[in-house]
DNA sequence: AATGAATGAGGATTCATTCAT
DNA sequence: CATGAATGAATCCTCATTCAT
């Protein structure tokens, strides 16, 4: 009681996303009960609704909050590097780190894949694009230095090739219940179907010397 | 002399998939209420459980469905070609033929995306699992086929690279919320985005003559 | 199919009253769904109601072939002593054995029990009151010869006696579930449950001779 | 918490039950319909499940507040007297009292009379077994007490007696169709029925002086 | 700001019964 | 007589959201 009157506001929307997220991973989005979420985390029902509107916007707030983590994450990474192609590798490097690293985080994003977003005003939302906006532009960065460098592919559009990049990195680590029934029945695992993947990825950007 | 009854069963399957596939598509699958598939295939609702054993039964065979056209589909235009590296362009092309020609298809497989498998025991789950994997296979041979013709890179393990290949060709079109907002944000059409792709998976796995 | 066809119109309705009773011993009135008797008597659900005129009246089929068998065996085991007395304690002896060798059965009739009557004039429902109140009879008439004997207490009414015994009888085989919860709370078996009440039911109509 | 808003909580709770009671009285439990207990009690379907998890719980609370009354109004009678013959009359006494006074009660738990439990570790479900138990109890001690004074039988056993003493005395009042045909049939009244079944039942127990 | 009891619309599923063949 | 596909009304329960306190 005490404990739950003393947290801050900041400390409370925190722990409402901590366990949205825990439970859309667990158990998906149509699986997350708000009042479960509001009973672990130690609120009340009626408390969810002064801090995200509904649930879609709560949903949206937990898939923003990982995005910009995993964003935040792979820029730093990109940062100590210096050449184009470097960067690039470091950000795949990130992208594998950052999901092998937080399993639960991965789940989530998978559940929330689809997610339809209802409010583009949601403070939210916009949060979330403009981060995940700011990524495509430090990897399209990335791609101009490499061209610049010579090592990426001159006739590459940077943008479009970040996003695409950015789509298939994300991909490789959501596998759909098709793929994952196709892994298993061809007894292929998923760190080999990752590292085969990762080195198309590279490859298909990257100028080759024969 | 009633119409209804008098239609076959098979002809019932179909307009209950038809219509489960449509609304499928327009609403999602929280969306496709069962009642309302009933009426608009004109059966009683209870006749849906005669046919399909519950609600997620009917989804997946609604996926399925789809599925099975589109590999077959492109399997019939892969045959046209001689060489590995034709087969594949055409299986390129004929998943862009396939899902712009389908909207609706496409929509549906969309929303399908992230479905559970619930019964993997069910016929129509079965079935889907089989007809996939044989896309699969058909695509490794290409592989395989275009790496004895040295068109592709002879490192490749075909089934892994089939497996990815195919993911990542169905992802471009299965774009999720977040990339439909970054492509409408940085004013990129879906087609230029569809050219890029495909050219970056054709790049990533054929051999380079600079 | 052949099977089918060639049976006889009573082996059919035979087959359907004891998959019927089966079922409401396993599952109950409610639990027991007339397309699970279809099927398992090997018959298809329209025949049922060819035999039956609705899902009540099998039930009171059921539950009267039951009781007719009861009576009969008990009349049998009466009919075999002399004096009102000792046809009296027979019934008592029979209804142990009917129901000791035909737990099914007894399941049944407990699951029947407070069954409602819906058609008083149906065939079933009449048969199963004649015969019923046949047996009722027979006792009554046992009663009076006792008392005629001298060894039962001649202020008995023989027909609200009878009446009584019977229902007497019938309950220490059913027990509700709240008498099953107290018998097991204190630890006492059913048989010595039985014969407790056996011997009750005997002091209560004997004449004691001190 | 606030002792108003308990007050308020046991009031609905209350309504409901009353409400639940009256409609198994009429309707059974099968024609018991959640929703129009809600629509009765005035208040909405949902919650009903907040105060009773289902409706199988809802049926074994109507009929445990129905026991714990009997058993607490037969107590209350036994206590007044000081023999156990006295006792025992009086909790026969009781009996009748209760039930010819409360119909829709008497109804009701005729309805609930082969009620499945479903959640022996509901708190409604164990109170009522607790209660009944208790009542049990109380009339073996009548019981013993009965034989030191030299009116019972001293050769019975007081628990299983009293086990059967209330089965048979609550099967009185819950009259099978099958009784229900019979006594009609014969034309019998209710209360004759009565008179010697609990003479019956008292001749059983007691010494007699001849 | 916080609470949590109350709401009630909404939907999947069942199954007794029918009837065209 | 027999079939069994089709019917569709009927009902339990859920859960996002509200609002009086």
């Amino acid at each position: 009681m005490n404990s739950r009157i003393q947290r801050k506001k900041k400390e409370k929307k925190k722990a409402i996303l901590d366990v949205a997220e825990k439970i859309v991973a667990e158990k998906g989005m149509v699986g997350m009960i708000m009042g479960e979420v509001a009973r672990e985390a130690d609120v009340a029902t009626g408390t969810l609704y002064l801090y995200f509107k509904n649930k879609g916007i709560l949903l949206a707030a937990v898939n923003a909050r990982i995005n910009k983590e995993y964003n935040m994450y792979s820029k730093e990474k990109m940062d100590r590097y210096r050449t184009g192609s470097e960067k690039l590798t470091a950000m795949g490097d990130a992208t594998v780190e950052y999901f092998t690293g937080n399993p639960q985080k991965m789940k989530a994003i998978t559940e929330l894949y689809q997610m339809k977003v209802q409010d583009p005003e949601d403070p939210n939302v916009k949060e979330f694009l403009q981060v995940t906006n700011n990524m495509v532009q430090t990897i399209a960065e990335a791609y101009r230095q490499g061209i610049k460098e010579g090592t990426i592919r001159e006739d590459l559009d940077p943008v479009v090739t970040a996003i695409f990049n950015r789509m298939a990195f994300g991909n490789i680590f959501i596998p759909t219940t098709e793929q994952k029934m196709l892994l298993e029945h061809n007894k292929i695992s998923h760190e080999r179907y990752l590292a085969v993947a990762g080195e198309l990825m590279h490859t298909s950007v990257h100028k080759t010397f024969p």
